[in-house]
This record gives C-alpha cells, sequence and structure tokens, in this order.
DNA sequence: CGGACTGTTGACAAACTTCAATCCGAGTGG
DNA sequence: CCACTCGGATTGAAGTTTGTCAACAGTCCG
C-alpha cells in the first residue's frame, strides 16, 4: 500500500489531477502521526478508503473560489496558500507542510477561500467533504485527527500573526525562519539546515515587505552570524543568537526604555552574502 | 434558560470564576446561530448540561500557559486573545465576539498558548476538554459545531494575515475595520456603527504599529471622508469608499506599475478629528 | 545567444517609529 | 465639590527604516 501507480481516475477531482491512489485511514493516521491507530476502529475504517493524490511542483492543488469539495492532508511536499487581489498582487497567506492539514478553513464556507499550490512534487490524502460527517461519527478517530488538525493550523496561523507584528523586517523574517526550523523538525528534518522552497518574492508577499527588503535582511542575518546563506539553501549557524533577536519587540508598555536589542550590537556592515565563508568549508549539495 | 443566578459555584473552574449557570446543548447551537438544532439530538444533549461562565471587563478568562481544561464559545461580549513577551510587550494576536471559539488552537496542545481577557462583560459556555471526545460522538451536531466554529476561527485568522501583510498602515487599519464591521454584522449589530471595545495600544499591537500611528491613520481614514472618529466611537460614512482604499496593495508582480490608489488621491490634510464635522450633526449617545 | 526570471545591492524618497507636549475624561482624596 | 493625578488619545518634530526605482549577476531554457 502507499505505492503510487501510474493514474487511477479520481471521480470527484479536478480534470488536472494528475495521478492518485488508494489508501486507509490507518496508514493516514500512522502517517500524520497524530495518535496510535485504534484497533478497533480498524474494521469500520476499512469502509472508507482514501484517496491519495499526487500534486506537481507548481501544480494548482485548489483554486481561489472553487466549491470545497474537500481537505486535505500533507503527507509529502510543501504548499501555498494564497490570494490574487484585484489588481494581481499575489497574497501569500501560509505555507503548509507534511501532515498539515489543507482546506480546513472552507469547512464553514461554501468554497475555498484561498489558492493552494504545490511547490514542489508532493502528495496528499483527499477527504471529500460530504464523508467528514459520517467519517466524524462513524470512526471518532478520524474526529479527533481533524479536530487536532484544524487545531495545529489555527496555532501556525497565530504564530504567523506574531511574526508579521513584529516591529522590524528583520526581526520578522528571523521569527520566519524560527517557525519553519520548528515544522522542519516536526516532519523529520534538519531544524538547521534546509532548502527553502520558496522565492524570495513569496517570503516577502508573507512577511508583508518588498522583495528586495528579504533579501537585505538575509544579508543582514549571515552578517550578524546567524546564518549562512546561499540562494535558498539555508543553514542556521548560531540557533540561540538567532532566537534571541527575533525575541526584539517594540518598546514595551511603560516600564524600561531600554535599547532594542540588549547586548546586541546591530551591525550596519553590508557585506556581500556571498562573500560570508561557510565553517564547513563549501556547502554540501543535497542539503534538505 | 439561559438567566444567570446569583452564583453557582463552578467545580473545574478557577477560582476567579465570578458567576456561572447552566444551559444545554441544543440552547447554544441556537444561540451561536450554527444549525438549525437536530430534534433527535435532545434526549442525548439532555445528558450534558453546559456551563455557563461570566467574565466581567478585564478579567482574565484564561492565562498564558495554563492548562488547557477547556474550550469556550462566546456567547456575549469581546476578549482579547494576547501574549506577553518576555521584556513585557504585549502582543495581541486576536479579537473575539459573540459566536466565536476560544481556546480551539489548545487542542492540540497541553496549554493554553495565549492568554484571553474580556474586553466588556461577557459570558462564555464552557466545554470541558474531557468531554469533548465523548461529545463528538455522542452529539453529532456538537462535532459539527466544532468544526465550523474552529474553521470560521481559522478564517479570521487568515483575515488578519491578510490585514497585517498589508503595506500601510493606514490600509491595514481600514482592513481592520472592514473586518470588525463585518463581524459586527454577523453577531446582529450594526456594521457601519460601533463601539470600539479596546484601546489604541490594542489595536497597534494587533496590527503591528506604533500605537500613534494608529491615532494618525484614525485621522487619516476621517480626513478622507471614510469615517466619523470619536475617541472609541466609529461611523463608517463611506463604506465603498472605504473598502475601495483598503484594497491598495503593494506594487503587482510584475505588469502594470500604475499608482497605488487609481483614481484616489490620498490627502495630506492634517485636519484634526474633533474638528470634522458628523453629517447628523452631533453624534447620538449609546451608539453600539 | 538572446530572453526571462530570480536574487542581490545602491540611492533616494516616503513612511514609520520615537520622543515629546497637550488635551481630555475618569477616578480619588481632601 | 473640587483640585489632583492618571491613563488614553491626539498631534508635532526629528531620526531611522523601508519601499521604490534602477542596475547587475547568475541560471535556466528555447
Amino acid at each position: 500500500m502507499e505505492t503510487i501507480p501510474p493514474a487511477i481516475p479520481c471521480p470527484n477531482q479536478a480534470p488536472q489531477c494528475a495521478a492518485a491512489s488508494i489508501s486507509t485511514h490507518e496508514t493516514m493516521a500512522r502517517v500524520l502521526q497524530m495518535f496510535e491507530p485504534d484497533s478497533a476502529d480498524q474494521p469500520v475504517a476499512a469502509k472508507f478508503p482514501v484517496l491519495l493524490r499526487r500534486v506537481h511542483a507548481g501544480e494548482s492543488l485548489v483554486h481561489e473560489g472553487a466549491p470545497a469539495d474537500a481537505i486535505f492532508f500533507v503527507r509529502l511536499g510543501t504548499f501555498k496558500v494564497f490570494r490574487i487581489a484585484e489588481d494581481g498582487y499575489e497574497q501569500v497567506l501560509a505555507f503548509a507542510v507534511r501532515r498539515e492539514v489543507l482546506g480546513f478553513e472552507a469547512l464553514c464556507a461554501a468554497s475555498y477561500p484561498a489558492a493552494m499550490q504545490a511547490l514542489e512534487d508532493s502528495t496528499v490524502y483527499v477527504i471529500p467533504r460530504c464523508e467528514i460527517a459520517q467519517l466524524s461519527h462513524a470512526l471518532p478517530s478520524f474526529a479527533l485527527v481533524l479536530q487536532r488538525a484544524g487545531s495545529l493550523t489555527l496555532t501556525h496561523s497565530r504564530e504567523l500573526v506574531d511574526i508579521l507584528a513584529a516591529v522590524a523586517s528583520d526581526v520578522r523574517l528571523a521569527r520566519f525562519l524560527i517557525q519553519l526550523s520548528k515544522r522542519m523538525a516536526a516532519c523529520g528534518q534538519s531544524p538547521r539546515r534546509f532548502l527553502l522552497r520558496m522565492g524570495r518574492r513569496e517570503i516577502a508577499s508573507l512577511l508583508g515587505v518588498a522583495h528586495e527588503t528579504v533579501s537585505r535582511c538575509f544579508s543582514a542575518l549571515a552578517a550578524m552570524g546567524f546564518l549562512y546563506v546561499n540562494d535558498r539553501e539555508i543553514d542556521i549557524l548560531d540557533m540561540n543568537g538567532l532566537k534571541a533577536f527575533s525575541r526584539s519587540t517594540r518598546r514595551q508598555t511603560d516600564d524600561a526604555p531600554g535599547p532594542r536589542h540588549p547586548g546586541l550590537v546591530r551591525p550596519t556592515a553590508r557585506t556581500p552574502v556571498r562573500a560570508l565563508a561557510h565553517p564547513s568549508g563549501l556547502m554540501p549539495g543535497g542539503a534538505i
């Protein structure tokens, strides 16, 4: 199971559905690492096979405003959630990686309020909306998975608010990278070294700054010695320092009017990123 | 039912629990306007009375980091959700009004990641966490209410990301007011005229700007003729204009480098707010 | 090899934060 | 009852950050 054969037509899905196969709720629960599958549920779960859909890099999973037919759990890969403004500006609202739910926000609406697109080759579990009510009742563990996944997504969104509310753009970027690092760790990858699946422009849109500013802030964080940056390769050299820096807030309510970065000088150095030597010499190739 | 007698001790709650009474899931569902209560559920629902808790203005509903014992549905009033940074800065993450769920983000964690405090006298339905699994199974309509409430909260949080990602601070404020207006309408109040339950500093924290900037932006929006502002009294005079203004985005991806506000001049006038006449003469008193 | 795209950096103008002063209403104590 | 303080809101002035425009390097692709 869980292999992906050439192509099985998926009845309820949009025409761009490239490839799909079938899995089970038990397997899905295990992959999502939400809980230990309850053996008592197995006979019931067997009656509800789960569609597995492959989405290629750059392909849309759902379009903004499309009827909300299903929700998805990311089995593998990365997605961006975004809206297109009237004037064409792309506003990124979230990135989703393995184990996260997509489309949960549509459960209280008739259509998806935002588009979702794969940033790399990805696969998702597809739960048709019409099955959700039955599943919730027949398979209590599914109801819990859904609650916890929704809760997790809300938690991420709240953290994003915390990121966006930061004063300075370099602090925003630092907080973003730390959140990303945690999520990489949560899905089994290295929290220190990873490859960004999104471009500067997409990060800029999420953080609410100009893409040039994102570029400059990467350089600044690197100049402060927190990071090694080479294009989309990131290596966090000083996690504690980065975290300390990310805790910089606006001047506090009233009491202590101290400097914004106690004991930490904000260097104005503008050393080019590529000139900063990586401690291990050259950055190895497949740094995921 | 739904009356609030003097004081019944509530077993599972914190000592600061001021007053509480008992209601039913049927009543709760009706108040939340989530769905038509299913009469078939009534016998089951009767076995699960719902605690109703009163929270006075300024009182904390939950503290940051407290064990996540329960989730809440706002029956009446307004809450702020916030975190305190190490240096004492208060970061507001959300405001919640009637019909919204509080604490949903704690379902995937052991403790509440953020504090919640009443901004005015409020009442909430209390669902102990230990009951959630049973309720979800025994009362399918509850499972749906919870899913939809969580989904709604996520939708709000995503909209907030959209607000925060706006370039200019006056656009952020405009978007914030529009979201607030919609939520006021959704809980039965006027979408045009309302009383802000939060101070400038709290709005500023949510929007990620200085509180002086919030004040200036209120003045600017008033000077543009979109609003009448007097302290916390808001009257939206030109909803379409305000919406058009709120759609201003960063310069779009590549194609049309036109002005940010097509056909709309950003006045630099700095007329004092109190000098701007309200069309209906004096602002009437109890403008909620 | 030209063309398109991404990422980086510089320069300047615009927006924002910060510090500061003022006004006002609410609460308090004489 | 009134002076007093306290906190919230508003506005001004100055300094800093950031957006915008522009140029350039590197990569991918037809």
